[in-house]
DNA sequence: TGTAATTGCTACAGCAACTGTAGGTTCAAG
DNA sequence: CTTGAACCTACAGTTGCTGTAGCAATTACA
């Protein structure tokens, strides 16, 4: 059979790379996938589903542990969505918190570039900004967050 | 001498954490200080300095190759502040980027709670919106810019 | 002065979420 | 039948730290 699903065309299908869904497998957050004769990772439909699922959440900024939540739910349709629904919730929280955070940094940066003159290092009012923070007006401090890493851009066969 | 500037004392000075001051040392940030008889080590107050444009820098997202630049350029007062600029506002690039992907994902978010109809999985709408990028009214896609982790909280003796 | 708590040291492992590489095997097209 | 693409495993590297183990040195207190 020449139409398999492969893994090529797993990752073309779902847009995530060769090695992601590897990955993907080996941190058990797809299932193992059928060998082929000569070894080679031969998919089903349902696995092209989950990825996409996968990737989708991800570009929404859900953690992979998040994302296993929400997946180990969705294997389960007759129970409440009230989890993925918390879930959900809890990544807006984080998205919010971070527009709030990012705003505060835009606005020094800005005062930041616009009051520099352009003329020497030791008048340069981005260094001198940087190096108190006493001359900043928001409180651009965070609390220990951590920001995942968006999806990495389209992939393409180069 | 009882009062030297050990890495404890410049850690609460600097607000850094111990591991991150040396971690700073190790990879060439912060000039290697001198040590004690005892091997501990001595810093001096342009240590502190460096250390607080640092951890200013990385709170205002700078990434570490970014701050590296920014150093050196600090490090020539008599140069022509151009450079520092363009780091500046390269940043700046970065952020609103950033906010506008953010804000697109908090679209989306918003839509896929507020339509959930708060039954069973089968039927909710966040694991739908998930599944199927179709159901997007934003382009929430990313192009692989590498979000910086945040500086952790203020650090606090437990 | 003795001792216990704290602080310091090095060296290394681990985190998220991948990405890339080396060195090999298998498959599909011409 | 050969060639090149796609596949395989295993592991190292990325960023920016953080935590741990197992020590040595210092400081505080009795």
């Amino acid at each position: 059979m020449p139409s398999s699903l492969t893994i090529g065309r797993v990752s073309k299908a779902t847009d995530c790379k060769v090695q992601t869904i590897r990955y993907y497998e080996d941190i058990g957050l797809i299932p193992k996938p059928d060998r082929s004769v000569g070894n080679q990772r031969i998919y089903e439909t349902s696995h092209v589903e989950r990825l996409r699922f996968i990737r989708h959440a991800r570009e929404l900024g859900f953690s992979l542990n998040a994302i296993r939540d929400l997946l180990s739910l969705s294997d389960q349709p007759q129970q409440s969505c009230e989890a993925a629904d918390a879930i959900a919730r809890q990544q807006l929280i984080q998205v919010e918190q971070r527009i709030g955070l990012l705003q505060s940094l835009k606005t020094e940066l800005e005062r930041m570039i616009e009051q520099c003159s352009g003329g020497k290092i030791s008048d340069c009012r981005v260094i001198e900004v940087l190096s108190d923070h006493e001359h900043c007006i928001t409180e651009h401090r965070e609390t220990g967050t951590v920001v995942p890493r968006p999806v990495s851009g389209t992939q393409s066969v180069p």
